[in-house]
RNA sequence: GGAGGGGUUCCCGAGUGGACAAAGGGAGCAGACUGUAAAUCUGCCGGCUUAGCCUUCGAAGGUUCGAAUCCUUCCCCCUCCA
């Protein structure tokens, strides 16, 4: 597969709008699921029954599964860590489940995903430092107990599941490295970096990304997970980051924001009432070839369905067209001079846009 | 012709003497969203020279220190009876 490779995120199973033919048709070659939420429905089990998650979504290319360390933050008053793992009120039924390291592979095993990825515990800023020091040591504690337990998992007729162990180590960089150094001692085929863009500036973000990264093996892929906009990929590509995800381009869709090659838009804005002009002319998305901005704003503003799925769709695209421009950019060897090409014309409004580096 | 009910800020709709520029929806306008409890959430939403002032609750007049709220007349709408 070839890489830096930016993966949709489907949590439940699904890219959210999108098919299987849409997603080959952006671009998109791997995906990202849930362990946590397909745990919870329809079941690890049910899975493996109707075959494994590709099968039972239809789709044939590679897919990553997060591990739920991330439910820890996003459902974190709904979780109680221990020493054993993570605990979880259900967000669907309240009833209680318990995660493990193990639990988590067995589940990503029964899902049967390309790739597997350690249980962590990961931690929002500002946090004191002896707090982040824990969390990133119980990482490694669950992270030999993950990589432990999936071996006992394999099966010789099955495919061998890649396991990627995530990093963690919050907003110290120092810890950050020392985390990364102790981590690649372990065997795995690729290592994540977790728990950044959780109340960090953008610069602390990037020296954070940029210790960790340095510090693992270049000759294995390095995942940054969870970010970013379309400038945090070519900053994460010049870090040397091979693989990401994101929920920003899905998300974000379906709340009627696109992105552009000009920056993004608000597809709600009163200013697309009337414009002829498709989401970006340079895009060559079905939603760019069919449909004005003004017609996509209409059916937004009518929470008509097709909004959600064209816009959607137009993001992946737009993220894997950035991904492949940059691919080439680093053949070429002037993956600098593409992206700076790229952020100059790429422009974020207020004061989100990025200080200049 | 008789009896009753009603007209509130763009729309629907609360509000029956002071805390009312007026609840709550909707629409509209803008913003946020980074390993998805998200087709979600937040803010603004009469005007202005904005700790205040001005205009507004069908119209006009009145009572009162004070009226969307009480009284009088008028104009419209709805229901029932003839």
């Amino acid at each position: 597969m070839p890489t830096p490779a930016f993966m949709p995120v489907g949590t439940q199973g699904t890219v959210k709008g999108l098919t299987s033919l849409d997603l080959v048709a952006s671009g998109t070659r791997i995906l990202l699921a849930n362990t946590y939420h397909l745990m919870l429905r329809p079941g690890s089990g049910l899975v493996r029954e109707m075959g494994g998650l590709h099968r039972f979504m239809g789709w044939s290319g590679p897919i990553l599964t997060d591990s739920g360390g991330y439910q820890v933050l996003s459902l974190k008053e709904r979780v109680k860590i221990t020493e054993l793992g993570v605990e979880f009120r259900s967000h669907l039924d309240g009833s209680l489940e318990m995660l493990t390291p193990e639990r988590s592979m067995e589940v990503q095993a029964d899902l049967g995903s390309d790739i597997a990825v350690t249980l962590d515990h990961a931690v929002t800023l500002p946090l004191d430092l002896p707090a982040q020091r824990e969390a990133g040591e119980r990482t490694l504690r669950w992270t030999e107990r993950s990589l432990r337990h999936a071996r006992t998992l394999e099966t010789p007729g099955r495919l061998k599941q890649l396991l990627f162990a995530i990093v963690q180590g919050g907003g110290d960089p120092g810890l950050r490295r020392e985390m990364a150094e102790r981590t690649r001692a372990f065997p795995c085929d690729g290592f994540a970096i977790g728990g950044l863009s959780v109340g960090e500036t953008k610069a602390e973000t990037w020296a954070l990304a940029r210790a960790t990264a340095e510090a693992l093996p270049a000759d294995l892929p390095r995942y940054l997970m969870g970010m970013g906009t379309p400038l945090d990929l070519l900053d994460g590509i010049a870090c040397g980051i091979d693989l990401f995800d994101c929920v920003l381009p899905t998300r974000n869709a379906r709340n009627g924001m696109a992105f552009t090659s000009e920056g993004p838009i608000n597809i709600r804005n009163a200013g697309h009432a009337r414009s002829q002009r498709p989401l970006d002319p340079s895009c060559e998305c079905e939603a760019c070839a069919t449909f004005t901005r003004a017609y996509l704003r209409h059916l937004h503003l009518a929470q008509e369905i097709l909004a959600h799925r064209m816009l959607t769709l137009h993001n992946v695209t737009f993220y894997q067209t950035l991904m492949a421009a940059a691919r080439r950019a680093i053949e070429r060897g002037d993956l600098h001079a593409y992206a700076r090409e790229f952020s100059e014309r790429y422009r974020e409004r207020g004061g989100t846009s990025p200080a200049p580096a």
